[in-house]
RNA sequence: GGUUUCGUGGCCGAGUGGCUAGGCAGAGGUCUGCAAAACCUCCUACAGCGGUUCGAAUCCGCUCGAAACCUCCA
């Protein structure tokens, strides 16, 4: 491998910026914490979809072979943390007389239509949970051998009292277990549990709990933790590269995953630990359990009370990474509404620029704009201020195409390509197409043209009531005509 | 209460010591039969109070305010 631009990514075990330097290089493993598939995914769930799709993809272009995990949570996902806490996809499945299993296919095929429409790509593996039952059971055992765990009453817990005697349980979040154990006030009542601050490895099941598997310890189901630390290690070894997810899932998840590693593996198995912020509405972060959440269906669709209008995926998209993904983003109709229109000038800019007519000499400078916008991403994925910079050049591309500045064959066509990796290829925008492919299209794109053509004519014979009774028609049509000094051009909207 | 963050112009959002992004909205102008689009110009902000410094939105302290996590949550 050749030499590879270098990479800044934010640690958030370390709370810094550093050099990303993978453990074997060219590859990169890449686990993210997937979704708990028991209902749609909203627009929170849609930031670290995009967050990471901008990871992976932007390392593929840097020439890593990433291997990109993304697990989904179809077991052990506790309702609370009581004894007596019942699955989630257990409850749904009670709750519509489904099968768990059929619960979980439904709102993972949903989730995958979802993710198609914003463009993230799917993940090298897409692990489930509960395809990976002996892999946990394996790692309970690991850590039960090595005295970090203990039987009670059928369930295994995880001993963080002794695990923090040699580790610090807590390095990630920036918590003391003393502070903690000080801070969290005991549950009354008898709990299995040593410690407060324990966490399960394994459940066993109450008798009306409908997803179980056998174990040495009882008929039960795993922790919802184990699951993560028992696959990541399966498909990217005991050490890999980057683990990411959202900052909710920082406590105690990831922080038990970290406990989890060093005792069965006896290492730390991530280099970088990358967060993205939350999605906020109102200033309050959007989730299940606030009940604010709006799905990303009802976004496309517009069908939600708190939404003036449909968005479209890319919209959503344009929008998330016009923020750095460590700051929260709030969500408002006039933000989602200025991402729009930002997105299709950039898009429109896009489409001039194939049109452009070269000059001999150029008149601004172009060159470096692929190296800025490689800058912007190579410090810690900052897509926002790449944007910034492509904006730069769509105001250059417009001036171009009004004759006020020029360009040669050569800066034109790095222009372009420029556009293409950084928009297309690392950004995953697509142009909306309007129906203008297919027969149909064909032929829609004639009729329009004959119109222009007949517009045309009128306005040299000076008829402006047969151009505008044209425009205007096609305008209530949702076409609209756009006159340019070589012509008119249209577009659906 | 503890932990971790954050407070930027009408709105959204970059920016970690000096060169003061970008988008949306607004005002004026160019172009156009008109409109739209595009282009040009303008509006110049960093919660408050101190401190460090030649110089701070950026570093330090305090005050005020907000959020996330400490139960499941992307």
């Amino acid at each position: 491998m050749t030499a590879i631009r270098p990479l800044y990514i934010h640690n958030t075990l370390t709370r810094s910026r550093e050099l990303f330097q993978p453990l074997n290089p060219p590859f990169v493993g890449l686990y993210v914490c997937g979704p708990t598939v028991y209902g749609d995914g909203h627009l929170g769930h849609a930031r670290p979809a995009i967050t990471f799709d901008l990871v992976f993809r932007y390392l593929q272009k840097l020439g890593y072979k990433v291997r990109y995990v993304r697990n989904i949570t179809d077991v052990g996902h506790l309702e609370n943390d009581a004894d007596e806490g019942e699955d989630k996809i257990a409850k749904k499945a009670r709750l519509e007389q489904l099968e768990p299993m059929e619960v979980v296919q439904y709102y993972t095929d949903r989730y995958h239509e979802d993710m198609d429409m914003l463009n993230v790509k799917r993940p090298s593996i897409e692990p489930r949970a509960s395809g990976h039952i002996i892999e946990q059971i394996e790692m309970a055992k690991e850590i039960l051998q090595a005295g970090y765990a203990y039987l009670s009453n059928g369930s295994v817990y995880f001993d963080v009292e002794k695990y923090n005697k040699k580790h610090h349980y807590g390095k990630l979040s920036g918590r003391v277990l003393e502070d903690m154990m000080a801070n969290t006030r005991e549950l009354d009542g008898q709990d299995e549990k040593r410690n407060r601050v324990d966490f399960a490895l394994w459940k066993k099941a109450s008798p009306e709990h409908i997803m179980r598997w056998p174990s040495p310890w009882s008929d039960g189901f795993p922790g919802w933790h184990l699951e993560c630390s028992a696959m990541s290690s399966l498909y990217l070894g005991d050490v890999f590269d980057i683990h990411g997810g959202g900052m909710d899932l920082m406590f105690p998840h990831h922080e038990c995953e970290i406990a989890q590693s060093n005792v069965a593996k006896g290492k730390d198995a991530v280099q970088y630990w990358m967060h993205n912020n939350m999605i906020t509405i109102e200033g309050q972060k959007m989730g299940k359990s606030l009940g604010n959440f709006i799905t990303l269906r009802e976004f496309f669709a517009g069908t939600h009370n708190a939404l003036e209008k449909a968005y479209s995926p890319m919209t959503i998209r344009f929008f998330m990474l016009q923020a750095h993904y460590r700051s929260t983003l709030d969500f408002s109709n006039e933000a989602l509404q200025a991402a729009e229109k930002g997105l299709k000038r950039l898009m429109q800019a896009m489409e001039t620029l194939e049109k452009l007519k070269p000059s001999g000499q150029s008149s601004v400078a172009v060159a470096d704009l692929a190296s800025r916008c490689h800058d912007a991403l190579c410090d810690d994925f900052n897509s926002p201020v790449a944007i910034a910079h492509l904006f730069d050049a769509v105001r250059t591309i417009n001036s171009v195409n009004d004759g006020k500045d020029t360009l040669t064959l050569t800066d034109r066509d790095s222009l372009k390509d420029t556009f293409r990796t950084f928009v297309g290829d690392i950004f995953g925008l697509t142009a909306t197409e309007a129906s203008s492919s297919g027969k149909t299209g064909e032929a829609l794109k004639g009729v329009i043209q004959l119109l222009l053509d007949i517009r045309q004519q009128a306005k040299e014979q000076k008829d402006y009531a047969t151009s505008d009774k044209i425009r205007n028609e096609l305008t209530a049509l949702g076409i609209t005509i756009k006159d340019g000094k070589k012509g008119a051009t249209w577009e659906i909207s």
